[in-house]
DNA sequence: GGATACAATGAAAGTGCTTTCAAAAACCTT
DNA sequence: AAGGTTTTTGAAAGCACTTTCATTGTATCC
C-alpha cells in the first residue's frame, strides 16, 4: 500500500480500474453507475480508507463551529483565568476553541484583517485590546459576531469593569485601615499592543479618594513597572527605601502584589502590620497568599463573553450588549 | 459587473486592477504586498463583500494550518504553563492553535474518533492523557502527526519526565535536611479520564529513598487528596493533627503545596523551621512563594512538543521521537 | 437490418484558491 | 553610472474534486 499520503479520488480510481469521474459519480449519484462497478469502487474505498476531503471539511465546518479568542500572549494569570471561563462554557457546546495569541501589533493586525474575511470562525472574543474603528467596521460589515473584553465599541458587544471604581474601593479600604502613607505600583505604560489603560484608571480612582480626604500621594510614591516579577520587586524596593516608606502598597495587578509580598518577606517586614498590600484582579494565587484584592470575576468575564457570543450567533439580529461587571473588595490578610 | 454570483478572487482582482495572485497573497501574507496595493485590494474586498471559500482554500492548500491540543480541562496552572510553551512557538509559525479541553472520557473519545478522519488538523498534541492502542492506531493509520506529553506509545512521539526520579530527588533532599517524620499529599487516584499515574510514581520514588535509609513512612502519613484547594488543606490539617506531626510535607503538586503553606500560616507554624514543604512542578507561583520544588520545565515541554510536531509535519518520514525531560530540585525557602 | 434510445463511462474543462518562478521595478552600493 | 539586491508583481501550474460533453456498447422498435 502506498501509504503515508492520504488517499485521493485518483488512488481510488486507479485501484478500482475506473476513471475519477466514475468514482466521483459513485459518490454523488450512486444510481448512475453500474452495480458491479459500484462494488469495485466501494471495495477500493474501503481498502484505502478514503474520505473525500472537501466533504469532510464541509461537514466539519457545519457540525462543529469554531469560536476564536484573540488574547495578549497569555503569560499573565489573569488572561488564563478568563480563558478558563471561555473554555468552560465552550466545552459544553460543540464549538471548537481557537486561540490567537498576540505578541505584537502586527500579529493583531494580521488576525484582524484576515479573520473577518476568511469566515471560518463563527464568533470572536477579543480580550484586553483596543481595536481601531476600521477593524471594528470590517468585523461588523462581515457579520462577524464579536465580543470585546476590557474595551468598548458602540456596535460590538462588550464586557468591561470600572477600573476607576476599583481604585476608589481600594482607596477607601486603606484609608479606613488608617493608612496615610501610600505607595502605588502599576504598569502605567502598558505594552503598545494593548492600547488600553486600565491601570491608569485604577490609579486615578485611588487618587480621587485620597484627594477627597486630603491624603497626599506624592509622585515619588507612584512607580510604574511592567508586570514582570523582577521589575515589580525593584519598584517595591524603591518604595520601601524611601525616607518615609509607605505603610501600604497598592499594586494594580495581583502578580505585582505577589512580588511586593516577596520583597516584604525578603526584608523581614511583617504583613500587614509593617506593610499592608492590596492587589487587583483576584487571581487564584491571591487566595493562596491571603492577598487582599479587588475581585474582577475573571472566570465570569470569560464565561459571559462566550454566552453573549453564542446567543448572538444563534440570533444575529440581537443588538450588541454592554455589560459592566461589578467589582468587590475581598478582604483577606494582607490589608 | 456580473453580479448575483458570490464574488470570487477574480472579481476582486479585476476591480482592484491586480492579478489574483496578489489578492491571494494579500489574504495570506499581507506584509508581502505593497501597502498601497493592499489598500486598493482591501477596498475592493469590502466593496464586493468578498468571502474566500474555505473549502476551495483547503483544497488548494492541502494543509489546514491548524494544530490541535487536547488537554485536561485547564484549571491547573501546570497545564496552563505547558500551553504557554505551545503557544509561544506556534505564534512564531503561522499555525492556528485549536484547543480541545477534555472534561470527561466521552469528550476525549469524541475528539479522538473524529479528529483523524476529519483531517482538519495538521498535527495534534495530547497532554497528560492515556490513549488506548486502538485510538493510537487510528491516529497513526490516518497519518495524523501526534506528540504525547506525559504518556508513551512506541509509534508516537512523546515527552515524558521521570516521576520516580523526581520523588527520589525530594526524598534525598529532605533526608539531607535532617527530617525523619515525613508527610505526603497527592492525588493518588486521579480522575478516571487521565488514566495516568504520575503522582504514584512520585510517591514510590520517595519511598524508595526512605526505605534505603530506614526511615519509615507509615500509611497514616500518606494522604490522597484531589487537586482542589479545600481538599488539600484538609489533608494537610489531618497530617498536622497527628499525634506526632510530620516535620516536612511533600506535596506531589505545587498547587497542593501552596495549600499546605496556607494551612501552616493559619496554624501559625513557621516555615521551614516548624514545617518544611516541598512541591512538584515549579509553577510560576512557586517562585513567588519561595517554594522548594521539583522543576519539570513545563513551558519547555510544551515548546518541545510543538517543535517536534512541526518537524514531523514538515517531514513525515521522520521516526517518532521520545524525549525524557530532566528534573531538577529547586531549593528555595520552604525546605 | 437500420434507426432510435439509453445506460455506462471517461477525457477534459471547470472550480476558487495557493504557490512557484521569473520578470519588472525600485532601491542600494561603490 | 554600472552593478547588485530586494521588493512587487503576474503567468501559469497545481490541488482534489465536480460537471459537461462526447463516446461506446447495447437494447428496443418498426
Amino acid at each position: 500500500m502506498a501509504k503515508n499520503k492520504t488517499p485521493t479520488i485518483y488512488d481510488v480510481a486507479q485501484r478500482a480500474g475506473v476513471s475519477i469521474t466514475t468514482v466521483s459519480r459513485m459518490l454523488n449519484a450512486p444510481d448512475k453507475v453500474n452495480p458491479e462497478t459500484r462494488d469495485r469502487i466501494l471495495a477500493a474505498i474501503d481498502a484505502l480508507g478514503f474520505v473525500p476531503k472537501a466533504e469532510a471539511r464541509a461537514r466539519a465546518l457545519r457540525q462543529t463551529g469554531r469560536i476564536g479568542v484573540i488574547t495578549p500572549f497569555f503569560t499573565a494569570p489573569s488572561f488564563v483565568q478568563r480563558l478558563r471561563g471561555v473554555a468552560s462554557v465552550l466545552s459544553k457546546s460543540s464549538y471548537e476553541l481557537v486561540i490567537y495569541p498576540v505578541e505584537t501589533l502586527d500579529h493583531l493586525q494580521g488576525y484582524l484583517s484576515s479573520i473577518p474575511v476568511m469566515r471560518n470562525l463563527d464568533g470572536l472574543v477579543i480580550m484586553s485590546m483596543a481595536i481601531d474603528p476600521q477593524d471594528a467596521k470590517r468585523l461588523i460589515d462581515n457579520g462577524m459576531q464579536t465580543v470585546l473584553i476590557e474595551y468598548q465599541h458602540p456596535e460590538l458587544s462588550s464586557i468591561v469593569i470600572d477600573d476607576f471604581e476599583g481604585g476608589r474601593l481600594v482607596g477607601e479600604h486603606i484609608l479606613s485601615k488608617g493608612h496615610r502613607i501610600i505607595g502605588f505600583i502599576g504598569d502605567i505604560e502598558p505594552p503598545e499592543r494593548l492600547q488600553i489603560h486600565p491601570v491608569l484608571s485604577r490609579l486615578k480612582g485611588l487618587q480621587s479618594v485620597l484627594e477627597k480626604n486630603n491624603v497626599p500621594l506624592p509622585e515619588a510614591y507612584i512607580r510604574s513597572a511592567p508586570y514582570m516579577q523582577e521589575e515589580s520587586k525593584q519598584a517595591a524596593r524603591e518604595l520601601l527605601g524611601l525616607p518615609q516608606p509607605p505603610t501600604v502598597i497598592f499594586a494594580a495587578a495581583d502578580v505585582q502584589a505577589l512580588a511586593v509580598l516577596k520583597v516584604a518577606r525578603e526584608m523581614g517586614l511583617k504583613v500587614p502590620e509593617q506593610l499592608a498590600v492590596v492587589g487587583f484582579d483576584d487571581i487564584d494565587s491571591a487566595d493562596y497568599l491571603d492577598l487582599t484584592t479587588i475581585r474582577q470575576h475573571l472566570d465570569e468575564s470569560g464565561k459571559l463573553a462566550v454566552e453573549i457570543l453564542l446567543s448572538h450567533i444563534a440570533d444575529p439580529s440581537r443588538p450588541p450588549q454592554h455589560v459592566n461587571l461589578p467589582l468587590i473588595l475581598i478582604e483577606r490578610e494582607t490589608a
